[in-house]
DNA sequence: AAACTAGTCAACCGCTAGTCA
DNA sequence: GTGACTAGCGGTTGACTAGTT
């Protein structure tokens, strides 16, 4: 099959940037028509562009719902979470980020995140430490040093203090507490509820304030918009690990990760939030070191995550562990010693 | 002050997938 | 079934800007 060019090459179409006056003529046209007809727009609102890139115009600029102006740490967190899980599927990542672009969001993870996860060692690509496993070094700036401390560093470091209310509690082991209780304390019941739920699609209601859960087709949810608020809820931060239940070792002891994890919930109107600095805190070597992924398959743990968002009986009783937690009144025994549960669990998403 | 360099981001390009006649 | 058309995606480019020499 042939390819039919896009654009008129031959008519002298103008390329690069949009003056405020071919911004004026798309924007009245599309506001008398709506969107669509891209093709033949051009001619019609009287602009010597391709529809293309009218359309592109409209999409990454013009739409009255874009947000424009810095990207807040929620929205970072967000990206991170879920390039871990979507990879470079920028306009999946994007329907996760209301008001943000495709566009907008690739840029900004090429120009600000890739650079400091790299610098603190950790693979943009995997979202695995650099230096574990393979030699990637190459993939590192040449003249950067994983462990120099800079300005940059420190900037980090004083944004995650902001966020991280409850500094003396690591993320570990604030993860290891919370998969605890969570196979100890959120009885089956509610599991099942969430479970059953079959994701924020189907679930009740509640609504948060941060965002707002809007429906898309049923085919892909992993690409739904629906999964917004989950970087609220459970942030993984950098981590990407497959989780596999092989990660219990021979002793069923759990095997440790290399996870630091953002943990958040503002989804709930709390301004409690656990938001351990995704760059800065790279403890690979952390005994501690768990989360729910290392129980749950990359599936279910998506899942699980859609589905809590919009659980309110879960996140209530989320917010009264974090809370409980923050007094240190909680008691939680070693992780290990609750494999039965997890298998349970487990058999939920069997 | 000028030249150079690096960073940012809007826009473009090439491609694929879906739809429809 | 085929081909034209359209929309959308991800990678890349290049203009612009800010910082440095």
């Amino acid at each position: 099959m042939v390819r039919t060019p896009c654009c008129k090459a031959e008519l002298g179409l103008k390329k690069g940037a949009w003056t405020p006056e071919e911004d004026q003529k798309l924007l009245s046209y599309l506001n008398r028509h709506g969107e669509g007809g891209w093709r033949t727009l051009p001619e019609k609102a009287g602009l010597k562009r391709c529809g293309k890139s009218c359309r592109l115009r409209w999409a990454n600029y013009l739409r009255p719902d874009i947000k424009r102006g810095e990207f807040t740490e929620d929205e970072e967190c967000s990206i991170i979470s879920l390039h871990a899980l979507h990879g470079n599927k920028w306009s999946a990542i994007a329907r996760g980020l209301p008001g943000r672009t495709d566009n907008e969001i690739k840029n900004y993870w090429n120009t600000h995140i890739k650079k400091r996860l790299i610098k603190k060692g950790i693979d943009p690509v995997t979202h695995k430490g650099l230096n574990s496993g393979t030699d990637k070094s190459e993939n590192l700036p040449e003249k950067q040093n994983v462990n120099q401390t800079t300005s940059d560093d420190a900037l980090d470091n004083d944004k995650a203090k902001k966020n991280n209310k409850n500094s003396g509690l690591s993320s570990a082991r604030f993860l290891n507490r919370v998969a605890n209780r969570f196979g100890k304390r959120i009885n089956q019941s509610v599991l099942s509820e969430i479970i059953a739920s079959g994701g924020p699609l189907a679930t009740t209601s509640h609504t948060t304030t941060t965002t707002s859960v809007s429906v898309d087709s049923e085919s892909d949810k992993s690409t739904s918009s629906s999964f917004a608020p989950t970087s609220n809820l459970l942030c993984h931060g950098t981590v990407a690990t497959t989780p596999d239940s092989s990660n219990f070792d021979v002793d069923g002891n759990l095997n440790p990760t290399s996870s630091s994890s953002t943990f958040s919930d503002a989804s709930v109107n709390n301004p409690l939030m656990y938001c351990d600095n995704f760059v800065g805190n790279n403890n690979v070597d952390d005994e501690d070191t768990i989360e729910f992924s290392t129980f749950l398959n990359d599936e279910d743990f998506m899942m699980l995550e859609e589905s809590c968002v919009d659980n309110t009986a879960f996140m209530k009783e989320l917010t009264r562990f974090l809370h409980e937690d923050e007094n240190d009144v909680v008691d939680v025994p070693p992780v290990y010693e609750r494999q039965d549960m997890f298998d349970e669990i487990d058999n939920y998403f069997g």
